[in-house]
DNA sequence: ATTATTTTTGAATAAAAGTTCAATATTTTT
DNA sequence: AAAAATATTGAACTTTTATTCAAAAATAAT
């Protein structure tokens, strides 16, 4: 068989983040992810069966790395219940600091992709929160945390919040620093706003 | 002059919120607006100058019926910081809570329609958080908040979370009780996850 | 009742962009 | 070196949908 040099698979897709972030799904029209990839356009589509594809292999290959990160993390420490969470939100900001343009992307074409399919989205990212769920409820069992609120809309909020950070951080073009951002959401996650 | 019967302006962003709710933006076709506004096509471009021109008025329409609510209350009462904090995620949740579409709408295409312009954008929402940061000052001021946390991060956090969480329970079908999670949110505002 | 004015219409138009595929180029095999 | 296999190309095709506008309908004015 013959062998490729180069990976235009690749180049396509980090083409397509670029352009993604840049225009919008929508406004990005598949010439423009070819030239940026140095491509045809006839060349995507040997890569992948349509657009709709390329933005799912996007979101596919961010939250496999992710997950894989937290998941070996929580099997090979034994981290409390608070670090445990604290470096769960430091991973997932992490994922985006390495790449801006991805941040981007998840934010804006999130409702997107979650149209084409529900189930096969919540799959992506279920995973990672169910960790966090499992860390919660750990420690509420243990007295750490409080036993007030509920664990699903604190799963919700707390995801919310960091992707609306993030897509903050991302558009600002580095004018805020997201490591500041990443310690200000662990101190309020753990303490609220009341003095104590 | 000819007087107007009944509303096909107001008919015609009605049924816009309910399709932009139900497919997005982009999936919607004019006459998917026309058809259940029970008007032509033909119509639409009469009440608005085109696609975009109708999504700019249900913001506008959202964020003026909000900043109005909570801009008279903190004229007309006086309230703690803590209160008015709380008035404020009371409001924008019920803002939300009249009309489960728009709350999709509201989530799924605000990047969109930052992309057409951010600086009209910003200005819909940006005086609503004048108002909580103004307060959350004076909560700091007055030591009932911490003096930690960066108040920007805070601003920024708070606006993501609530727009997370309104736009899940808008696609759950009310399976999810709104105002519990109003509940949730304030309580989760106020103290953080750690006992106390 | 007739004319003028305003509102509504929807078929026709135009523009845009996703996708295909026969032809070409490149590499591997014999 | 020729043939076979694979990879790449981009102009042409197709589909889709936003927008226009001349005509018709509805209402108001004379």
């Amino acid at each position: 068989m013959r062998h490729k040099e180069g990976n235009k698979g690749k180049d396509i897709i980090e083409a397509a983040i670029t352009c993604f972030a840049k225009k919008g799904y929508h406004h990005t029209k598949i010439i423009d992810i070819a030239v940026l990839a140095n491509v045809a356009v006839g060349s995507v589509y040997v890569y992948y069966k349509d657009k709709e594809d390329i933005l799912l292999k996007i979101f596919k290959n961010l939250w496999d790395s992710i997950y894989f990160k937290i998941s070996e993390l929580s099997k090979n420490s034994n981290l409390s219940p608070e670090k445990m969470i604290a470096a769960m939100i430091d991973d997932l900001f992490d994922a985006f600091i390495e790449n801006p343009n991805i941040a981007i992307v998840f934010v804006n074409e999130q409702p997107q992709i979650a149209k084409i399919s529900r189930t096969f989205y919540n799959k992506l990212y279920e995973r990672y929160l169910d960790i966090g769920e499992e860390f919660i409820k750990k420690g509420i069992e243990k007295k750490i945390f409080s036993q007030e609120f509920n664990i699903k809309t604190f799963r919700i909020f707390i995801f919310g919040a960091i992707r609306h950070l993030i897509h903050h951080w991302a558009e600002s073009n580095g004018k805020v620093s997201l490591s500041k951002i990443k310690e200000d959401v662990k101190y309020l996650v753990k303490n609220g706003i009341l003095v104590r």
